[in-house]
Parts: structure tokens; C-alpha cells; sequence
RNA sequence: CGGGGCGUUGUGUAAUGGUAGCGCGCUUGGUUUGGGACCAAGUAGUCCGAGUUCGAGUCUCGGCGCCCCGACCA
């Protein structure tokens, strides 16, 4: 892509009014723009940094034999009555055709996923499923707040999974737990994101959270750093301060964001929706749910929350919206033009700036973006036998040939 | 939802109740090209609605919006 024709601009001033550092630097980046509080366009940087986290939690829920689905964001006012939540989820976004407000806009798909699957699980032989989707979330938070940390509309990967018994769900939760933190070590946050034990609800002694620590973060978990888990401050007191695991005391307390959630539902949604399936003596019993939710919009705020300096964002390798970032310097271009050219032929993810501004803007908005690579090719470059290959975590660059920069990327 | 702060061109800011100015951006022309260059000429604005006043960006009332703290967050 070359950077003149992008759609999109950077900011050298963060707009005043924002704080937060995902914020600042994804708008002053051009990755995301605000339309109000809580909702924010995606452009083609922050969209293609959006796809990267997409693309791996889609392979490693494939990986656990979840089958891609996709459900509306309207939802009949109908199913959210059976199980109590018109009324009683405040954060229900509800909406209509006319004066009446007859429809809710997801805030989760529970109410839909449940009726779905009893039209299609009526047997112990359908058993187990698990289905997921990415798709818009709608939350009346009262306060969106953090830039793309908590927003109102958002998208969220949530998997359900439907199981004969406990014993089955108990065991496709920790494949799913398992999944999870491969995710989180794919994206670069694994080091810094840990598996937290929060308040499980009716059917299950916890549920579990999958918290990254940043300041940013309106969590408060405790992280036994020996077992590399936390419990979240909510049952902190029940657990006496104590590692569930190991026993450890001396635990550390900290921010941390929630970048994803896995619960065991039990019956909680299938009994209002009668979801039901005929054993092997042909008696009907209630299905099993669990549920395991991540945003990939806040996992990406988070990761700038982590990997950032003074001067912008550090991507890391696997959700950097390109991998290298092309720098061409002096009036001509010709040597950079053929050098993108062959890059993009080479199948390697390249942002050329072509712009015709000063050097100095060149760099600083290479550091704002905070692409993993950076290649700059000039007359000085050239000269000295190559080009210029500098990694944005680290200071110095090297001179490298232009036939050997291929394997040195 | 309670508390606080703030709304001035695209953006960041300035303006005792008295001509809305400046930086950046953008446009045009010229000079530049290794850490946000320079010259010149342009461009565009007081959140909305009432009120006070000869006169309102500024004062009063109401609304809307944004940020921060708190509460809330299967």
C-alpha cells in the first residue's frame, strides 16, 4: 500500500480531549476515528490490524471445533422476556419499527443462539456443538470510556458450545481455555495476559477471565507470578488471599483489562428456551451450555495500552496492520518505487510512504504507526551500499543489501 | 446515574461585553529533502435554542455533546 494513498491521515496532536493512550495514538495513527462516545469507525490501518486479531481467534476456535456461524444483530423482544433480561439487563439497547420498542440490539446472543440450536440438537448424537460468530455488540454502558476499551457497539467472537452433561462441558472449557491462551500468546500479549479466576455464577464454582495487565485496565486482579494466574479482586476475600494453585500468599496486586471471558452457562439458558435432548433411553434432558467471549476491538486498545514509547505504538509482529514500513527519502524515488514493487511481489506486507513531505515528518509518523520494520532507502542508503533496516523496538539500523534484505525479513 | 472539567475553522489554541487572531493542516506558486523545512498568497470557525444588552465567543437560563473520577458491568 502506498502511504499517499491511504484513507487516512496522521495527527502530530492528539485531539484534547483524550486521555488514553489507545485513544491518542490510534486516532492521531489514522487507525480509528470516533463517531461519538463508545463508537468508533475502523480505517484501513486499524481495520487491517482488526483482521490480523480476527484471522487468529478464528484458527484457534476452528482449532477446537467451533463452526463459524453468523446471527442478527435484531433481536425479538419475545426471547429476551423468556429469560428475564428485557427488563432486567440495563444495558439492553432497545429499539423499534415504529413508537413501540419491540426489538433489543445484541448485547449478546444467548437469546438467540439457544432457540437456534433447539431447532437443530435433538439427540444425544448431535451433542456436543459448538458455534461462534464475530458480530456487533450493542451496550447501553452508562459510560464508554478509554477510547476502544469500553465501548457501546463493538464486536465480539462469542462461542457457544452444547454438551449431553458437566462432565463433557467441563471438558471442552478447558480445551477452550486452552485455545484462549494461544490467542492471547499469538498476539503478542501472552507474557503480560493472565488466567484469572473470577465469580462463577449458579453452575460453576468460578468462571474465568483472561486479564492483560496494563494500567489502563479498570480490573483489579492478583497474580500469583509463581503459577503465572491472578484472581480477580471480586472473590479475592473468599479465596483468603491466597493462590488457588499453589497456596502462594504473597500475592501481587494490579490493573489489568479483561480481554476475554469463559463461563459455564449450565442451564441457565436452556431451560427457558426448553432446550432439550433425548438420551440414549430415549428420556429428555436439558442441554449443557457454556459460553467464551473476546473483543477483538479491546484487544487491540490493550495491546497499544502495552506496546507503546513516547513517540507511538510498538505492534507486535502478528498484528501489525503491515510488516515492513518503506521509506523513501530525496526527490527521487525510483530505486524505492522498484524496491516496493519487489516487496509486493515478494507477498510481504508493505506501507511505502511515497509522500512528497520532509524526512523528519517521514520518521515520526513511522514511529507514530509503530510498524515492526523499517526500511529507508535513499541516495545516503544507497551509497553506503543498501538500504537502511531498523526494527521499532530496537535503536540502531543496519546496512543491508537490497538482494540480502529478503532473508533478513 | 452522582460529581468534576470542557465545547471557538479539519486540528491545537487566543480574544476587559466592543474589528474573532495565531500555529499546524489544506490550496496555489517558488525554494527545499536524513528527525515534524522555508518564503509568498489564499482557505475555513464561536455546539444548539432562548434571554439580558446599543452590542454576546464572553453574562443568564435551558438543551445537546465530549473527557475524567465514582457507581454499574451475564
Amino acid at each position: 500500500m502506498k502511504q499517499s494513498q491511504l484513507f487516512s491521515k496522521t495527527n502530530k496532536v492528539a485531539p484534547k480531549d483524550e486521555e488514553s493512550i489507545n485513544a491518542q495514538l490510534l486516532i492521531r495513527g489514522g487507525y480509528v476515528d470516533k463517531l461519538m462516545a463508545g463508537t468508533y469507525s475502523y480505517l484501513p490501518l486499524g481495520w487491517r490490524t482488526y483482521k490480523k486479531l480476527e484471522e487468529i481467534i478464528r484458527e484457534e476456535i476452528n482449532a477446537v471445533d467451533g463452526q463459524e456461524i453468523f446471527m442478527p444483530s435484531m433481536h425479538p423482544k419475545e426471547n429476551w422476556e423468556k429469560t428475564g433480561r428485557w427488563d432486567g439487563l440495563d444495558v439492553l439497547v432497545k429499539v423499534g419499527l415504529g413508537e413501540e420498542r419491540n426489538m433489543a440490539l445484541a448485547p449478546t446472543h444467548e437469546e438467540v443462539v439457544a432457540p437456534l440450536a433447539k431447532k437443530i440438537v435433538e439427540s444425544y448424537k448431535d451433542l456436543p456443538k459448538a458455534v461462534y460468530h464475530f458480530q456487533n455488540k450493542f451496550r447501553g454502558e452508562k459510560r464508554a470510556k478509554s477510547g476502544i476499551l469500553r465501548l457501546r457497539e463493538f464486536i465480539m467472537k462469542d462461542l457457544y458450545s452444547f454438551h449431553v452433561d458437566q462432565t463433557d462441558l467441563d471438558a471442552y472449557y478447558d480445551r477452550v481455555a486452552q485455545a484462549y491462551k494461544n490467542i492471547f500468546e499469538r498476539a503478542g500479549i501472552g507474557a503480560q495476559t493472565y488466567f484469572t479466576y473470577a465469580s462463577g455464577g449458579t453452575f460453576a464454582k468460578y468462571s474465568h477471565e483472561f486479564q492483560a495487565e496494563t494500567e489502563a485496565g479498570e480490573d483489579t486482579i492478583y497474580v500469583c507470578d509463581a503459577c503465572h494466574i491472578a484472581i480477580n479482586k471480586e472473590i479475592i476475600e473468599d479465596l483468603e488471599h491466597k493462590c488457588p494453585l499453589c497456596g502462594n500468599a504473597s500475592l501481587r496486586e494490579t490493573k489489568a483489562v479483561e480481554v476475554g471471558n469463559i463461563f459455564k452457562l449450565g442451564t441457565k439458558y436452556s431451560t427457558p428456551f426448553n432446550l432439550t435432548y433425548k438420551d440414549q433411553n430415549g428420556e429428555e434432558k436439558p442441554i449443557i451450555m457454556g459460553c467464551y467471549g473476546i473483543g477483538p476491538q479491546r484487544l487491540m486498545g490493550t495491546i497499544v495500552e502495552i506496546f507503546h514509547d513516547d513517540k507511538g505504538i510498538l505492534w507486535p509482529e502478528a498484528v501489525a496492520p503491515f510488516r515492513v514500513h518503506l521509506i523513501g527519502l530525496g526527490k527521487d524515488l525510483s530505486a524505492a518505487e522498484e524496491l516496493y514493487q519487489k516487496l509486493v511481489t515478494e507477498k510481504i506486507e508493505v506501507l511505502f510512504d511515497d509522500r512528497e513531505v520532509s524526512a523528519g515528518e517521514k520518521f515520526a509518523d513511522a514511529d507514530l504507526l509503530g510498524l515492526p520494520y523499517r526500511i529507508i532507502i535513499s541516495e545516503k542508503s544507497l551509497a553506503a551500499g543498501g538500504v537502511e533496516l531498523k526494527k521499532r523496538n530496537e535503536k540502531d539500523s543496519q546496512i543491508v543489501k537490497i538482494e540480502e534484505l529478503l532473508g533478513g525479513l
